[in-house]
DNA sequence: GACTAGATTGACAGCATGTCAAGGGGAAAC
DNA sequence: GTTTCCCCTTGACATGCTGTCAATCTAGTC
């Protein structure tokens, strides 16, 4: 807290006068970084693809070009939930809507009928969502050294051969 | 520090003469853990599979079974190392060594000519190391609440359909 | 019986979070 | 011009955790 009051300019029983606590200015932290880079049009890019298959490769790249942006918080809210209650809800809710954004992709797959067999709707969008997690890009690119094209690359190839019907 | 003094059945000084501080006992213990817990009979199972398709099954067999008995441990590792640079040295040498035990499964598959395009070794390495972490683990049986056997079957399902090239 | 190794108790410093009281200072209202 | 209000400041303090130190206790060994 006293980092944070020092880079805001302000002393830092001020930051109190703001947030609750520590875990509630993350939070709020936290949501303002998700809305103000989670803008409508780049959903758009997703929902209004041509084929569930180009839907599935833009839900991936928008994956790819969120995950840098959103590090900081999103690592700071993982580590504050191991040990915070409010933290760890707040990490379900962002992951929740992250999974029903994944199950959105697949069911549109499956609809256009190009979810690969022995896949169900429920199991390869977890399995999306898994690989897709902030985690496995910090794996990717903060420990491996993957630049950010061949994260998206190299996903977007695991992710079609491993889910999607061959061509 | 008092919790673990207090189940150990000593006062919390008496763990800082066994311990240099925290982060120490937290290293020893990993330590001991990976080392009962990934014995040479474990290893040859892989080892010794008569395919290298066997050996990756085998493989991805060995990190579902590790991966609940080494949760604690893996995971006070990971939150540590991101205030601890001792914690973090210690996490990267555990995943080099893991890392290692990868590459040689996938060599093997690209050995006997059952990598699928455009697969090379490393980059296929990395991806089944990624998929394959304690985190994805976390996420699939902590937070999705998959069971083990779940987990065993589809993380298979999806690196053999991604990475081992089709029969 | 003296010595040693390992444990105990109690006290303490350092650091972070969070709270409280008292007061300053500027802008808007009167 | 004065009053009021809001936000901020300073300084102090409680709490809890890590790590250290000194003094002491105890059981086994020589």
């Amino acid at each position: 807290m006293g980092d944070v009051a020092e880079r805001a300019g302000v002393s830092r029983q001020a930051l109190y006068l703001h947030f609750a606590d520590r875990t509630t200015l993350f939070l709020e932290v936290s949501r303002l970084a998700d809305s103000s880079l989670r803008t409508p049009a780049r959903q758009r890019r997703i929902d209004q693809a041509p084929t569930a298959r180009d839907a599935f490769r833009e839900a991936i790249a928008l994956q790819a070009w969120l995950k840098p942006r959103l590090r900081g918080v999103a690592t700071a809210l993982d580590v504050l939930r191991r040990s915070d209650a409010a933290a760890d809800a707040a990490w379900k809710e962002r992951e929740h809507a992250r999974m029903e954004r994944c199950k959105q992709v697949i069911r549109r797959l499956r609809d256009e009928d190009q979810l690969a067999p022995p896949w169900d709707l429920h199991t390869a969008a977890r399995c999306f969502w898994a690989v897709t997690s902030q985690r496995v890009w910090d794996d990717l690119v903060m420990d491996q050294g993957w630049s950010m094209a061949q994260y998206r690359t190299h996903i977007t190839t695991l992710l079609e051969a491993a889910l999607l019907r061959q061509e």
